[in-house]
DNA sequence: TAGATTGTTAATCGATTAACAATC
DNA sequence: TAGATTGTTAATCGATTAACAATC
């Protein structure tokens, strides 16, 4: 349960709607110098009246008459996003999901730290992919503490996702990204989010074959 | 909009819930014959009354006095997610996310059929990758049609996302899913799927650090 | 038959949108 | 000042849960 300005209770669906606005912020940024949350709203395919409660839950960031200004809400949500500070975090499982999210370099824009890989194939042990060592599981727990990892990405196959998840939360970490395709067994007020890409596929499908035209 | 039985509205949040189903029926599988949707309800975090009313909406699958039958309940989940039927998708952009998706093995077991991968880079056109021959982007539009594609997912920079999505669209594509950061600029009734992985790790990384111990 | 459990309708809950006083 | 637009409260909408008759 997560409190904002006034004490008030932010949905979790207005939590996970925030980094959109941020993208909305950022791309704004050298289109415009101010934004009403009218516009916002038509650019974001939302009501303005959304774009205004959900801002309002974080601080009164408008002006009468005005608007928004661009530069300054990107600035407070970088801030309330944590992307102007460090965030540690360490990928478990080299495999082909794995191997790709250590190259991908969007983590660094948004203030993630890869510090370390995580796999038990001793072939892959002390190598370096992409300049991050790869390390054995068995040292998790332990590295979690000495490095201050904070969120760690399961990338896993799923027979030993809970194994892993078992581990890291003994280690102490904060949060989960996981990419195995099932739900992971963990106290349910736990922070996990979960990217299920065949459940997206899946629904897709579901919705190409039966989508009439409306 | 989408019709289930008996005419009535099936809300995308039970569509986008039906992977998840079938992915708890197919673990059912081997561990009993049958299952309550009060059983159910209790291994997957939610109500009764939401596993009968979501099942519902597809058929009447169910017994009294008896639940839904395992291994009955799993087909007809194939069935209706069409896991039962080949679906042909390509990939459109042979990045890291793409390299990682074109070896990702799960697509087969979900009834999907990589008939190709998309890029721009001469030096990769005509390879083949995991035994998928790479194409040069500008042979798409063709190709969906000749391939029968159906689904295509968008792994390329951001920056030319839209352009893809576009050329995509005038090929004749059904629906995309989306790995680029930022929302396609597509009719508002055409189906996406977005997967923004930089979205989901901030607003883990959020709660992490704003949760009470509630 | 009695107990269990479905499918569906009604009640409740939570999220979105509309309205509007405040004010730049 | 007049027009524009905020932040917030009230009204509406949609999704979830509870209740229950039907029936295996």
């Amino acid at each position: 349960m997560i409190r904002g300005k006034d004490g008030s209770i932010i949905p979790k669906v207005v939590i996970e709607r925030l980094p959109r606005y941020y993208r909305y912020f950022d791309w704004l940024e050298d289109q415009m110098e101010k934004v009403s949350s009218k516009k916002l709203g038509e650019l974001m395919g939302s009501s303005a009246s959304q774009v205004r409660l959900d801002l309002s839950y974080f601080g009164d960031f408008g002006q009468q008459g005005y608007g928004y200004n661009v530069t300054k809400l990107k600035k407070e949500l970088a801030r309330i996003l944590g992307i102007d500070r460090q965030t540690n975090f360490i990928i478990v499982g080299a495999g082909n999901i794995g191997k790709a999210l250590v190259r991908y370099d969007a983590f660094f824009d948004a203030g993630f730290t890869l510090k370390g890989i995580f796999d038990i194939k001793p072939s892959l042990i002390g190598k370096k992919i992409n300049g991050v060592t790869v390390y054995h599981i068995d040292d998790v727990k332990s590295f979690i503490k000495k490095e201050n990892i904070e969120i760690a990405i399961i990338a896993v196959p799923k027979q030993v996702a809970n194994d892993v998840a078992k581990l890291l939360v003994e280690g102490g970490i904060k949060g989960i990204l996981n990419f195995a395709p099932l739900d992971l067994d963990l106290p349910s007020d736990f922070p996990v989010e979960n990217i299920h890409i065949i459940d997206k596929l899946l629904a897709l499908s579901f919705i190409v074959r039966h989508r009439e035209d409306e």
